[in-house]
DNA sequence: AATACATGTGTAATCGATTACAAATCATCA
DNA sequence: TGATGATTTGTAATCGATTACACATGTATT
């Protein structure tokens, strides 16, 4: 691998120049740049981005934390991240957490060693205290995450809001007896989703059932089956379920089939993220899309922003619900 | 951030010494190690991996080209990249390529530009000639994918055998029309995976019908669908279908219960890839599941080995049918 | 006591780029 | 013609670590 010093013999010009060729070739005069090109044609010559990033002191390289990324709903927010990343010149660096602390812990201190330049986070699990701390000291940007004192940038959708509109179209086609699958409450979105579900009922004056809420201890395909499990064995049945993500919105639609109920005829299904499977169901499953792309590409600007050290607002996005076959 | 400059001036010892504290503790004597230790602290030094990186000229970093994250199959390979890649001491870039060449560049060129030590290529689009050229110079192996010259170093199944499995076990239970879903046959796999059917029927004396065979000119979800609606559209139909990837076969499914046939029942229904999804259907998808996790661990082992200079051997893993409803 | 060897530390070069500053060249114009 | 300013290039310091080599000290051996 040719180094810049052996281009620079080779063109007979002093590595400044080529430098300077690299980074702006207008400033070199047109016949020195003849020289140089063909200096660096016959070497072969690729500049080393470890000599630059050392000089520069920077990585162009930004954190994406998740959980995991077999969560579909990540997916199309990553997408939103790396081409807008690659547009401004960056390279993500995906990290699961699995939410396990030593590996945050791990992605973290690649941030310290200035392995990277910013950190998108997206895990609802991680340390809040250490991820404040991170950001005083960091470019740090949540994505579809926030924080409830504000300290830390983010970019978000209003949970709430989406919840109540997805209990209101239940209420709206008919439904009075509406149950949740909810995640649990020390997730922010959790509680905040739960509000919105509570306050569609008693805009329409239905009774809150506490038998209808059933709170599972993940977001697995199967915590959604034990959550509709739980829903068909009490004393009365709801006939419409609203659950806080597609996947477990598809575990309870699995159980509801095992039972031999029908979707939407016995029981309506909303479920929350829009993943591309939530359109492969039988029957096609009525959710609430999320920005995602947009998301994910706002989420890398802001970012930037800060690195530059640049002020940037935290932003509320607009979600849209999506009736399908399941309501 | 403090530099190792500082640090060795707080300690009143040299930078040699604090870096040889920091790469190997024990070689430095107890007492100068108390006052480095206490000078990192008293500082909170993190050292640059940008000065060691290019010192070294290494980053620590592979890269994995995949067409897209959002197919189900990647994320476990990626599961076992990423532990067994941290556990070494390595990151990895994660780079979809959406089969798009322009996209592909780049990640080369990232590798040429010392940004990444390796690449571990799972993208069967890929440009083959430029692969090899990149093989030749840079260390490469591909994972779940092959080159049938055998130039570049790869962990893959045996997928002709694979399919001979699935198409054996729908013979087994009394299939005698038996239908194919194929990927388009630009694919190595396809073509192999078209010869195990092949061999099955052959071997049990079942004539091919080539009307029973359907190419798609994608994976998605959607060309299942219509590759199905095509099949139920023959003069003879077929009473099980070999999918050769379970999104596939989810269409396929979405299809026949459209029109109103069941899964096992009029239509049995085999996949490939034993994706988290093929056991959220109604009914659960019978399927070959490769060692996903394996494979991807096995090539970060390979790829180290061979960014060190070491001679590595191709190797192909042992698959596995795995019989649920659908058959 | 002389020698050999192990242990611990410092000096300074090095990795491959960028860039401030100085210097050389050239054109322009009074 | 000489001053002025623009354009182009070179010199050398710099980013933050690692490491070969040299040197000083302590310990064991005869």
């Amino acid at each position: 691998m040719a180094t810049i010093q052996e281009v620079a013999q080779k063109a007979g010009v002093s590595v400044a120049t080529i430098s300077r060729y690299l980074n702006n070739p207008a400033i070199v005069a047109k016949e020195t740049r003849e020289k140089v090109e063909q200096a660096i044609k016959t070497l072969n010559y690729e500049p080393s981005m470890l000599g630059r990033n050392l000089r520069k002191s920077e990585s162009r390289l930004l954190i994406v934390l998740l959980p995991s990324i077999s969560n579909p709903f990540y997916t199309e927010v990553i997408n939103g991240i790396e081409d807008t990343a690659i547009e401004k010149g960056y390279n993500i660096l995906l990290c699961q957490t699995d939410s396990k602390p030593e590996r945050e812990e791990i992605y973290f201190n690649m941030m310290k060693n200035r392995l990277a330049d910013g950190i998108i986070s997206m895990d609802p699990t991680v340390d809040r205290a250490k991820l404040i701390e991170i950001a005083k000291n960091f470019p740090l940007v949540q994505c579809s995450e926030y924080d409830e004192e504000g300290i830390i940038t983010y970019v978000t959708i209003d949970n709430e809001l989406a919840a109540y509109h997805a209990v209101k179209h239940l209420i709206k086609i008919g439904h009075k007896k509406i149950a949740m699958i909810n995640s649990g409450e020390k997730f922010l979105y959790a509680r905040e989703r739960k509000q919105g579900y509570l306050r569609a009922l008693n805009e329409s004056g239905i009774p809150f059932n506490p038998d209808w809420i059933f709170t599972t201890d993940n977001l697995e395909f199967d915590a959604g089956r034990q959550a509709m499990k739980s829903l068909l064995g009490k004393s009365e049945i709801p006939t419409a379920v609203f659950a806080v993500s597609d996947i477990l919105a598809i575990g309870a639609l699995k159980e509801i089939n095992l039972k031999g109920l029908a979707v939407p005829d016995d029981i309506a299904l909303v479920g929350f993220d829009k993943i591309s499977f939530s359109n492969m169901t039988q029957p096609t499953l009525t959710t609430i899309s999320q920005p995602m792309y947009q998301m994910g590409s706002m989420s890398v600007h802001m970012l930037i922003n800060k690195i530059n050290g640049k002020h940037t607002e935290s932003i509320i996005l607009d979600h849209e619900l999506v009736i399908r076959e399941s309501t």
